[in-house]
DNA sequence: GTATACTCGACGAAAACAGTCGGGAATCCT
DNA sequence: AGGATTCCCGACTGTTTTCGTCGAGTATAC
């Protein structure tokens, strides 16, 4: 797991759009305006947020991005996950032979326990959690109707989701981070 | 604040260290050899270290590194933060108008929430408990002679360049803003 | 049909990262 | 004094990531 400034644009983008969507899908282009993101960016970022099935898309006119689950299923780490893929890789990629030293492999032993409390804290920390954060603060969310798309009304029925795959952090301690 | 690869091969060589520093000061060779971290590497991020007075430093032969205070008064943050450094302010730079909206510098506030609840967390992690948890996992250290003039002679060891830049440790950049 | 808005891939400049190199300075041991 | 250690420091390099642009394409609403 990474932590960068790319997993905080992300993080941003997303509370963005979690404060706002109750009007109807939010677009890539009004968060861009009230983050200071450049759209191309968020272009990329929600492609992967949406593969992820954390957002789901609306195009057309009046179109935009919502939630795909309610804010308190979404933690920071699912989001830093989707955007920063992670390459697996240990050094000794799962072999023991770090350098047959006594201490073999206390790099990866160290990797993997800091990285499963960094990951374990920012599991803990959902969407919802933030966006309450930034309400308590007086952020103020302006009811701009503009053009609203008629609210669909029967939820498509969504693919499984494939719970909160583990094999996301099963970096076998690869990273922590940042 | 930052976390990268960086700060973890920081950490590593900082757990390394408090784990021998009994026997007196550690040679940064040793660490090299045992971590598998580039001298040339370790010498910066000792620089850093040494600057921000997480360790001292011993010149001359027996010379080394030893911490610059209890194992239990330094923090996963501290040394993260030192070697780090550049901590690059939010866009607006301190300076109140990003773009004057009704919701102006939500991404401050937020980034400076999101970083303040990451620093407060690797705060609570001090290196003592990571040296704990290494000699719980039984990592054998082993008492070197304090004087080893004697074997000066050891077989160097030069890390080597695992194919492309550490496809191993390179899970690159992840940062956390500060 | 046209405007809106997401979708996708390629490209690129700039920064950060990971590591190297070469010299220098302090210290210890003959 | 001379040599061996070991830290100290700045400059340099190559790769990866970051951040962003551009252009073309697709789905939808009106």
């Amino acid at each position: 797991m990474r932590l960068t400034t790319k997993g905080r644009f992300a993080v941003t983008a997303m509370i963005d759009l979690a404060l706002r969507q109750n009007n109807g899908p939010v677009t890539l282009a009004a968060i861009s305006q009230r983050q200071q993101i450049s759209l191309s960016y968020l272009e990329q970022l929600f492609g992967k947020l949406r593969r992820h099935e954390l957002v789901e898309s609306t195009r057309g006119p009046g179109g935009g991005y919502t939630l795909g689950r309610k804010a308190a299923a979404i933690t920071v780490a699912d989001i830093i996950v989707s955007v920063d893929e992670p390459i697996d890789a240990t050094q000794c990629g799962g072999k023991e032979n770090c350098l047959g030293e006594g201490n073999r492999c206390m790099t990866h032993e160290l990797w993997a326990a800091l990285n499963t409390k960094m990951v374990d804290f920012l599991d803990s920390v959902s969407l919802q959690s933030l966006v309450d954060d930034q309400l308590a603060k007086g952020v103020v969310v302006e009811n701009a109707p503009m053009i609203k798309r008629a609210i669909s009304s029967a939820p498509v029925v969504k693919p499984i989701r494939v719970n909160a795959p583990n094999s996301v952090f099963a970096l076998g301690g690869a990273a922590f981070s940042k």
